[in-house]
DNA sequence: TAAATTGGTTTATATTGTAAACCTATTTAT
DNA sequence: ATAAATAGGTTTACAATATAAACCAATTTA
């Protein structure tokens, strides 16, 4: 058993760790949200929604309000167990 | 005040972490107490160690034990203050 | 004296992160 | 009616990073 487990590159990144983070607190939240709130720009954002969801970390709806385009966020039982298990295993390099 | 603030990226890396994990506890370490101890290959740790040195996180000397080179680290006080800073800003990610 | 080992460094490549450019549609101003 | 600005994103090109493979010099062992 090894001190230092590997750290799943996918939550290992700090735009995608601060996505998981609101969604865990949100269950569900609206593109521009997470972009407000991660101070992100829209493609980076687009982007890393993107490795989430094919990770199935988390799922994406789309849909319209209005006219609009409307991009919708959550998180996953995977993406949930992904985290906890990620956060487990970093506390061990910086408890 | 933003939620997420940025994450250090000399820090927020698997292998540079475990180094200054490991580092904290001990005070000074040699190169291959920490190749065994993070599991890594020797190249990528000189590399790490390379940038940890560069950003002042820590110190490398350089010496023989009797006929063979020996390299040892130390973190330095500006290593020990930003893996400490690090750790608060990454805490308001995870919990 | 040849082969293996120690203790690393350098370098090439694959992966990742990010911003800039772009796209489609809508709304607002002229 | 038309032009310009805005919304809500996606795609793509490039820079930065991580990593393993290749390498090197010296030492030890067979």
């Amino acid at each position: 058993m090894s001190e230092f487990k590997p750290l799943d590159p996918l939550l290992h990144s700090q735009l995608r760790l601060a996505v998981i983070s609101l969604l865990i607190s949100v269950e569900e939240a609206e593109f521009t949200f997470l972009k407000e709130k991660t101070e992100s720009t829209a493609g980076n954002l687009s982007v890393q929604l993107d490795k989430l969801e094919k990770a199935g970390y988390i799922s994406i709806e789309k849909s319209f309000r209005g006219k609009r385009p409307l991009t919708t966020c959550k998180i996953t039982d995977n993406g949930l167990q992904a985290f906890e298990d990620y956060v487990e295993i970093l506390k061990k390099y910086i408890q």
